[in-house]
DNA sequence: TTGAAATTGATAAACTGTCTCAAAATGATA
DNA sequence: TATCATTTTGAGACAGTTTATCAATTTCAA
C-alpha cells in the first residue's frame, strides 16, 4: 500500500526533474488516487480527495492532472460533454466504446482501423498527429 | 435567391408542424444563412447575421441551431474545443479530417472503417447508436 | 380579428476550466 | 541543518460557452 505505484512515481519524478518542478505532498496524493482510476473527471477527483483532504483546491487538481498529461501518465479525453482523464500509465494507444445508459467505458484497439485511418488521411494529403474514435451505444446489460 | 433552400425549408416546416412550433422571421433568416455554410459556430453565425440584423439575439441563434439539429438539418460537433454546427441537410453520415494549423475540415466516408466499428462493438456486446471519428493533423499546404 | 400559445431579445445564471496573488512549501546550496 | 530563491498552493476572481428567465412581441388556428 505504502510503496505502490513506484514505477509511475518514478516517471513523475523524472518529469519533475527535467522541468525544474517540485514534488509536493499534493502531487503524491493526487497521483496515488488517480492511479486507482481508469477514467475520471477533475471534479470527481476533487470530491473523492475532499474526504481525506478537505482543503485540496480544485485548481490544484486541474493543474496536477494536466501535469500528469505532460508527464505521459494521463490523457485528457472529451467524452460527450465531460472531460475525463484517462489513466494511461499502463496502456498504449486505444479507443473507446461508451454505454450511453450506464456510462461504462470499454477500451479497444484495432490496428486495421488505425491503418485505414492513415490511408484516408494520405488520400487527402493529411498527416495525422492524433485521432479520436468513440463508439456510443448500449452495452449488453443495458440493452435488456 | 428568394426561393432557394426550398427543400430544407420544407423539412423545417414539417418538423415545426409535428411539434406545434411556429415559423418565424428569425428561423427563416437563420436557416438561409446556415445553409450557405458547411461547419460553423453559433458565435460566427451571430456575428455574420448581426451585419444585416443587429438585434438578433445570441440565444436565438443557439435555440434555432439546436432546433435545426432536432429537425435533422444540422448536427452539433465538438472539434477540439469548438462546437461547430455541421450542415447535414444534403449529406449522409461522414467523419472528419481536421487541420490543426489552418482549421480546414475535410469530410470523408469509409465504409470499411464503419464495418470494422460494428465488428468491434459486436465483439464487446455493444450496439452502436452513434460514433465519432476525427483525424487531427496537418493538411498538405500546412505541412510545408 | 381574436387570443392562447410560442418565440424573442436582453441579460442573468450555470458550468467548466484557467488566472491571480499572497502565503506556504520545497530543495539546492552553503 | 539553516538559508532562501523558486515553485506551489488555495481561495476566489475571471473568462468562455451555453442555457434559463421573463416580460414583451409574434404567430396562427379558430
Ligand atoms: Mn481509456
Ligand atoms: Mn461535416
Ligand atoms: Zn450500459
Ligand atoms: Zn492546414
Amino acid at each position: 500500500m505504502a510503496n505502490k505505484h513506484v514505477k509511475e512515481m518514478q516517471v513523475l519524478k523524472e518529469h519533475l526533474g527535467k522541468h525544474q518542478l517540485k514534488l509536493t505532498r499534493q502531487r503524491e496524493l493526487i497521483l496515488n488516487a488517480f492511479l486507482r482510476q481508469e477514467h475520471i473527471t477533475a471534479e470527481a477527483m476533487y470530491h473523492q480527495l475532499a474526504k481525506s483532504d478537505p482543503h485540496l483546491g480544485l485548481a490544484t487538481i486541474y493543474r496536477t492532472l494536466n501535469l500528469f498529461c505532460d508527464a505521459g501518465l494521463a490523457q485528457a479525453r472529451h467524452f460527450g460533454s465531460q472531460t475525463k482523464y484517462d489513466n494511461v500509465s499502463h496502456k498504449g494507444h486505444h479507443d473507446h466504446l461508451i454505454c450511453t445508459s450506464c456510462d461504462q467505458i470499454v477500451e479497444f484497439e484495432n490496428e486495421e482501423i488505425e491503418r485505414l485511418q492513415e490511408e484516408v488521411a494520405a488520400r487527402n494529403g493529411f498527416t495525422i498527429k492524433t485521432h479520436r474514435l468513440e463508439l456510443y451505444g448500449l452495452c449488453s446489460r443495458c440493452r435488456h
